[in-house]
RNA sequence: GCCGAAGUGGCGGAACAGGCAGACGCGCACGACUCAAAAUCGUGUUCCCUACGGGAAUGAGGGUUCGAUUCCCUCCUUCGGCACCA
């Protein structure tokens, strides 16, 4: 089949055409989001960039696949709104001024300039009235404000505490931005250190419980897994030991089971009562010992393969479940930052506590065995003898021993009080007051202070007489000085300035000095979302109104990387809200969807420094922002990404042409009266069916498949003669239809100038799938003999089992198999495939 | 060590709900057009063999089933997270 084509179409000019659409969208305010009470709203969000000075490829692969699904939401008929704005705080602004001493203000707004056009250039949805910028004062008054509601509440606090130190970034950071087991800086990848420092926390493990609940949340199952791992709860009891001096030792222990096979102690070399309790022979020992762990970083002392190593205190504490009176030690395997900083020793079944004490000579005292005593229990050597001979812990099912009241008590594998032993156990200690139930987490409650100028300032006041004090709301926000002196001292350049943090207490008048640290950005991040509904409102946060129509969004799109982090903080950060009468409703965000990462070419993580960067400014201007757009969604799953392929995206510019092609072809084939259009109409709307799907599950890469496939077929069919026919009018219409999403310049080009039909193809509806038109009629079937496909028939779709039966033995081929003879089984999967068993 | 995700052609990937493995695209090969190249169009392209036919194949091995990329078990590899968490 020969055609004559033209050589390449020089009318195709995305770069044309493209920036006259988005001039006439803009103009025409077509993306502008108003409250409309008549149709049901979507509030599509994606992370807000930092204004770095460029956008690279992963914002695209970000957000204009997430802007063509709010597209095609909107043409479903939903009020869809689709902000962006910038996180514009944060270090490498202030890096940058301590580097080259422009002003961190300057430089971000240049940057944000800069990335506003190249946004522009997606030909995204974004409705930039609602934009919000982290740094304008107009947001950070509010992010200043949200402090002090959660100070007010009890929900923000300050402490002294061992906190972890970026000796880079020259700040501190949250537990969340401490990262692997080399525990680095999650910003610049430096080792972080130990300080003592007094910062302000918020209260997050408060939620600790709440935040593990996802009932109302659509988000994937690995989001879930990180956060439900980050808070690490376990369930258990606490328990109150006692020194032989009376002092209370209290324990938490997942194995209350366990407890009358404690038969040491081990504190934390930090642990309060070590002084009280060392015996004066063995106070030189245990002082080295407190010294040596002091000295140590957090990596080699927390790091598992270490041999365990301790010393005894020479105090004894009693045990209270049978008064025995057992040795107190210190070991740096405990950690002072978890449960109480001391634990109960049960080498018999904790495979750390039998390291240490067969290290130690210690006693080992077998409280579960394995029932019935089997030899191929692992650890188990079992036996004869009376308390057997263990080689290692042992911490599997059996029943209770050597454990006064519970002997004979079952213990399965389950945690808490699923476990029949833990719970008896619990109810005893319960009634004896000797301990209770209790749950423990590794979740930590959230640092907020940075040692940095370039963040929202935290907006307190420290008088002699009263403490801390929030600044009076009306005198919010409280401004960052412009004149400061960029230097990085691990000490905020506020403090260092000579009056800024002179002022005057809010309670009685007198001098008083600002907090001169500022806040972590996340917590810009984390009220973000409704920021945009009414940004730089100056009543309130937001306008009521707005919050009422929009929120909850109900799709949220970013990279997996702030599962910890900010979809954490803003979780804990709108049910904090909640609380405090702000908010409604329990989850800022319904649905969560990540998009994976683009690599590059040769595989490995793109960045600046290995030169392997993809800039989408060059690709827009050699083939459009809608080739790019498309390549994205097609060359890999969303959810996974994959490296970028230079050549791979020829492919999509060549799909794009011939778009272009089949809709301006000034010598198309002529049309045949008599063709027939049912075959066209049904792919068209199987296609239709698809992409809807798709659309719908995030699965990009098909819908552009299918886009594809069904180009091929309008070629086809045009040659056969379709041109002209109302199912061909019918497929270009849907055809852009579907399109515009994807390529919403090129779709509205097509749609205004070449079809003639009314501006805009954006605010259209989408197409209803024709359900009859898109049934098949015949059907071809595979026909397996034996599991191995030997033939195909095909038959009419709505033929009855017998039919499609007798059809397929029928088959020559198969009657040669059967060789005369009847087949075992006959099996018909209906519309897939008959099976014939010989 | 624990938790999670993923292993399919030379490459990115597809496969509804257990039913034709490899859609779509890249790359490659050949052909058409061209003085030529590019572009465009067409044909082919998982591997193997004695090649109009047959066999093998979705990380490996086993199981369930008429039938397994899909479900179950064991194992291997890669990636991500956590990790002396009591």
């Amino acid at each position: 089949m020969k055609t004559e084509k033209p050589p390449k179409d020089k009318s195709f000019t995305p770069q044309v055409f493209e920036k006259k659409w988005q001039a006439k969208w803009e103009a025409d305010k077509l993306y502008r989001a108003v409250i409309d009470e008549g149709k049901p709203k979507h509030y599509a969000l994606t992370m807000l960039p930092y204004p770095s000075g460029d956008l690279h490829i992963g914002h695209w692969y970000a957000m204009t696949p997430s802007d063509a699904r709010a597209r095609f939401k909107r043409m479903q008929g939903y009020n869809v709104l689709f902000p962006m704005g910038f996180d514009a705080f944060g270090l490498p602004a202030e890096n940058a001024a301590i580097r080259d001493g422009i002003h961190p203000m300057k430089r971000t707004m240049e940057n944000i300039e800069r990335m506003r056009k190249q946004l522009r250039s997606m030909g995204a949805m974004f409705d930039w009235e609602r934009e919000a910028v982290s740094c304008d004062p107009r947001y950070y008054r509010w992010t200043e404000w949200f402090f002090i509601q959660l100070f007010k509440h009890g929900l923000a606090y300050r402490k002294m505490s061992p906190v972890d130190f970026c000796p880079r970034c020259n700040t501190t950071l949250a537990r969340e931005q401490v990262w692997g087991e080399n525990r680095v800086c999650e910003r610049c990848g430096t080792p972080v250190i130990k300080k003592d420092l007094e910062q302000w926390f918020f209260k997050t493990t408060k939620y600790a419980d709440e935040l593990l609940n996802f009932d109302e949340l659509d988000w994937p199952e690995r989001v879930k897994v990180l956060q439900t791992n980050w808070i690490g709860r376990s369930e258990g009891a606490s328990v109150i030991f006692k020194t032989e001096q009376g002092d209370d030792i209290e324990i938490f222990t997942t194995r209350p089971d366990t407890l009358w096979g404690a038969t040491f102690m081990v504190f934390a070399p930090e642990h309060p009562l070590v002084d009280k309790i060392t015996a004066p022979e063995q106070r030189e020992a245990v002082e080295a010992y407190k010294a040596q762990a002091a000295r140590q970083s957090d990596i080699e002392r927390e790091s598992a393969d270490k041999e365990k190593t301790g010393v005894f205190t020479g105090g004894y504490a009693i045990n209270p479940v049978n008064n025995e009176r057992i040795p107190i030690w210190i070991a740096d395997y405990v950690l002072m930052s978890y449960g109480t900083g001391a634990i109960m020793a049960v080498p018999a079944h904790d495979e750390r506590d039998f390291a240490f004490a067969q290290k130690y000579n210690l006693p080992i005292v077998e409280v579960i065995r394995p029932d019935p005593p089997h030899p191929l229990t692992p650890n188990y050597l079992g036996g004869e003898k009376e308390g057997g001979e263990l080689k290692a812990a042992y911490t599997g099912a059996g029943v209770m021993v050597n454990s006064g009241p519970f002997n004979g008590t079952d213990v399965n594998t389950e945690k808490g009080r699923k476990n029949p032993g833990i719970r008896a156990v619990i109810d005893w200690l319960e009634e004896k007051g000797i301990g209770k139930e209790a749950v423990n987490y590794r979740y930590r409650d959230w640092l907020i202070s940075r040692q940095r100028y370039w963040g929202a300032p935290i907006p307190m006041i420290y008088c002699e007489k009263h403490g801390w004090n929030p600044v009076p709301e009306d005198q919010l926000p409280v401004l960052l000085p412009e004149d400061v002196e960029w230097r990085p001292t691990g000490e905020s350049p506020l403090k260092l300035h000579p009056t800024w943090k002179n002022t005057t207490c809010p309670v009685c008048g007198e001098p008083a000095v600002r907090e001169t640290d500022t806040m972590d950005t996340f917590m810009c991040s984390s009220w973000y979302h409704l920021a945009y509904l009414s940004p730089y409102h100056d009543k309130a946060p937001f306008d009521e109104a707005e919050y009422n129509y929009w929120m909850p969004v109900d799709t949220y799109t970013g990279g997996i990387e702030h599962a910890t982090m900010h979809l954490l903080y803003t979780r804990f950060f709108h049910k904090a809200l909640r609380d405090m009468g702000i908010t409604e409703g329990n989850e800022p965000m319904i649905q969560l969807r990540n998009q994976g990462m683009v690599l590059a070419e040769d595989h490995s993580k793109m960045s600046k420094s290995r030169g392997n960067v993809v800039a989408p400014d060059i690709l827009v201007n050699k083939y459009g922002a809608d080739t790019v757009r498309a390549y994205l969604m097609f060359f890999a799953r969303w959810e996974m990404g994959a490296p970028w392929d230079s050549q791979g995206i020829e492919g999509t510019a060549r799909w794009m042409r011939r778009v272009w092609t089949l809709f301006t072809d000034p010598t198309p084939p002529k049309p045949d009266s008599a063709y027939d259009g049912r075959q066209l109409r049904r792919r068209v709307h199987q296609t239709l069916k698809r992409v809807t799907h798709d659309f719908e599950n995030f699965e990009f890469n098909t819908i552009i498949s299918s886009l594809m496939e069904l180009l091929n077929e309008m070629y086809k069919a045009r040659e056969a003669g379709a041109a002209g026919s109302p199912a061909w009018d019918e497929a270009a219409e849907i055809y852009l239809k579907m399109l515009a999403p994807v390529a919403p310049h090129i779709a509205e080009e097509l749609w205004t100038n070449q079809l003639g039909k009314p501006y805009s193809i954006h605010q259209q509806q989408w197409p209803p799938v024709d359900e009859e038109a898109a049934r098949e009629e015949m059907i071809e079937l595979p026909v397996q003999v034996n599991g191995k496909v030997r033939d195909r028939i095909t038959v009419p779709a709505e033929a009855t089992e017998e039919e499609i039966k007798s059809a397929a033995l029928a088959s020559a081929v198969v009657q040669k198999y059967l060789d005369g003879k009847e087949p075992k089984k006959v099996i018909v999967a209906k519309g897939r495939l008959v099976s014939v068993v010989i």
